[in-house]
DNA sequence: AATTTGTCGTTAAATTTTTGACACATTGAC
DNA sequence: GTCAATGTGTCAAAAATTTAACGACAAATT
């Protein structure tokens, strides 16, 4: 195994990823670091060092091919494989994501809804049934599922954490605003913590006055 | 103005807060860096340099008082003031945002739902009517309004965002997957980027296969 | 063909962030 | 009241991250 790659850069590449997409659409070919980070307002030394990380996908004296590029990056991020999601917690966060057409063209497919609310089942959201959780084995087992997706109370994440993992899922994404623990180090967790966010602008708020 | 805090910093702060509820539900009355440390999963050391870039919560030989810590952290974060939300783009991630019942508790109180599709006027989410975008300069002008969320398209946000910041509105939390350009450096931006987010989580599950 | 310009990959320096160490204030046991 | 144990705040060291510098080579120009 190379050298570990620090999360400090990979919190970095989806946004190359997006600006390297812009400049796609805006029919641009190529494009030098310096270019780049007058756009993205970040050093041009930090975006050659990031993208050395992975690889030589420059040249000297031309810059960046931008398609080649953005496809390399995508590579990386593993954008270029299907992941297929299942959504626990079927309630107003978890039908909005449901509902988000734009993570297909990521390729990330939402394939099942669950919830523990009977009076959810056999909704449709998307063309999405809403099952109930204890249909999730079965589920699993006809499904290829790459990630669960958790958007239930706190008080219900662990468990029900603890559940997916047991089935086989390796991936979670986790909304509930709990730190999870899981134990099996073979399992990534990905938190988006809306509150921790909204603290984080309140600080700046108060700050800015 | 005191040396300045790094983002680093701040980015763990609703961190601790989160924490120190927990113990307060707990009804722990005291605790150590250490003690902490080892719930948290981060060094003593960080702990305590940390919260002593605010000031000296702590006592030698006895440690930090929880609950006035938690609220120590909560006046830093802002969270003893109340904040009045609008929410524009009431499609379904806004009515999620506008259902998150959570966010009240700390004090951040959805007051508007603003939308441009007709279709949507008059809905009522939560107690809270869907308006037209043409009518939030009035509302504006009658309601006291700290922060804007941005959940619409990403080819709208930047006029959006615009819009906001020419009515007085000093704070924006954007959901949009762009990098919003506002000039005003006395507006606040903080954005959640989902797809950035799953990226991350896809890069995770490439690189432990 | 020779020269100049542009720009990467990489090494080195600067800066920031994290961790470790310890003096000393407070606590709690006896 | 004495004294070992606890545990902060702070300073210093170590590690990580970011920025700058530069040699090398491709492309453009003369």
């Amino acid at each position: 195994m190379g050298k570990e790659i620090s999360q400090a850069v990979i919190r970095r590449m989806p946004r190359y990823y997006r600006y390297l997409g812009e400049l796609l659409d805006e029919g641009v070919e190529r494009i030098s670091s310096n270019e780049l980070s007058s756009r993205m307002q970040v050093t041009a030394s930090q975006i050659r060092q990031d993208l050395n990380n992975f690889g030589g996908f420059g040249q000297q004296g031309y810059g960046y091919n931008v398609q080649y590029l953005y496809e390399e990056i995508g590579k990386i991020l593993g954008l270029n494989e299907k992941h297929n999601i299942i959504v626990i917690g079927a309630g107003n966060l978890g039908q909005a994501l449901a509902n988000y057409v734009k993570f297909e063209k990521l390729g990330f497919v939402i394939i099942g809804l669950f919830d523990v609310n009977p009076a959810l089942k056999g909704t449709i959201v998307r063309g999405i049934e809403v099952r109930m959780l204890d249909e999730l084995a079965d589920f699993v087992k006809n499904h290829k599922v790459d990630i669960a997706t958790l958007t239930m109370p706190k008080e219900a994440a662990d468990s029900v954490a603890d559940l997916v993992v047991s089935l086989g899922i390796h991936a979670i994404w986790n909304f509930a605003h709990v730190d999870l623990q899981v134990l099996d180090k073979n399992v990534v967790v990905e938190n988006v913590h809306l509150s921790d966010s909204l603290m984080q602008l309140s600080y700046n708020i108060v700050k800015s006055k």
